[in-house]
DNA sequence: GCCCTGCTGATACCGAATATCATCATTGCG
DNA sequence: CGCAATGATGATATTCGGTATCAGCAGGGC
């Protein structure tokens, strides 16, 4: 099911949009930045929007046999540096890939079946602030993940 | 200089004590815990405790051209594993190591100098737990780096 | 000193990611 | 609409970080 017909929910977030309205959000804001809008690009754009957890650039490949490697690649790169894909460290420094929400926000990452639920409510900046300056760094930004069980999970 | 001679500091933590001690001590723990007390073995842990900042393993083969590239690996992935060495995660993605001196912390990484601060005065633990709870989530552990500019950086 | 076993290191190998480059397709413009 | 400019594509080659192999070596218990 590459393009969702229902309204699904990740974890416990926020609803998400149907993946074609997914798809078509990031087109238009790629072309707003001069990026073109062609058929592989919103085929790779589609595929990760598919995917319910994080997922490697080789796991976009498989997903897609008929679009070449390197476009992949490329795709997934654009996408990070346009933000609309968040990196996602998992425990045992793999990298993975997810599409993002918007906003700055946290994963919390289920180790048992690989969910990424977002975490909005959550001030460390400031902590991390105080920190900083206490130990005479100015701080710039921060990189966190949260590792541990869903809900779901939990209870099985 | 592969064993350090004078007591140096690091960022604005603790004085470190001589590499020559660091590497005793290091080699202690591990024939502890059943692995030997090797040549080779002793230069990856001098050498990774020579490093000024986080250290890619290429760049410990290239300060070892006498040590064989598995034997620099494989002594990085035990240190890394008994938790002697602890991975540092840049902002770009890159994974670097650096001799950890224990004790849960955090690293404050200067985007200047490249160097890397312990934060130990820092409890994000107690509100990233009750965050995660909060998301019905059961919170195991957590990766956080801070980027920013250490002290000497900000005012050349 | 001897022997067992873990360790070493040269080499081969693997897989992820990128560089190359001829060809194609999108989009701005007349 | 149709053309040209140029960004995008994809098959291929290549690079590079890291690991598997395995014969020989050496640490350390006896």
């Amino acid at each position: 099911m590459a393009v969702a017909s229902v309204v699904r929910h990740t974890g416990h977030n926020h609803p998400r949009p149907r993946s074609a309205a997914v798809v078509d959000d990031i087109v238009r804001r790629l072309s707003r930045q001069g990026y073109r809008d062609t058929e592989p690009r919103r085929l790779v754009i589609s595929a990760a929007a598919a995917q319910g957890r994080p997922f490697t650039a080789e796991e976009l490949c498989s997903a897609l046999p008929c679009v070449g490697r390197a476009t992949v690649y490329r795709g997934l790169r654009l996408l990070v540096e346009t933000n609309q894909v968040c990196r996602v460290l998992l425990e045992d420094g793999e990298m993975r890939y997810q599409l993002s929400r918007g906003g700055h926000h946290h994963h919390l990452l289920c180790g048992a079946c690989g969910i990424a639920a977002d975490l909005e409510d959550c001030d460390v900046e400031g902590m991390l602030q105080n920190a900083a300056r206490a130990a005479g760094f100015q701080m710039n930004g921060h990189w966190l993940e949260v590792y541990g069980r869903c809900g779901d999970c939990v209870r099985p």
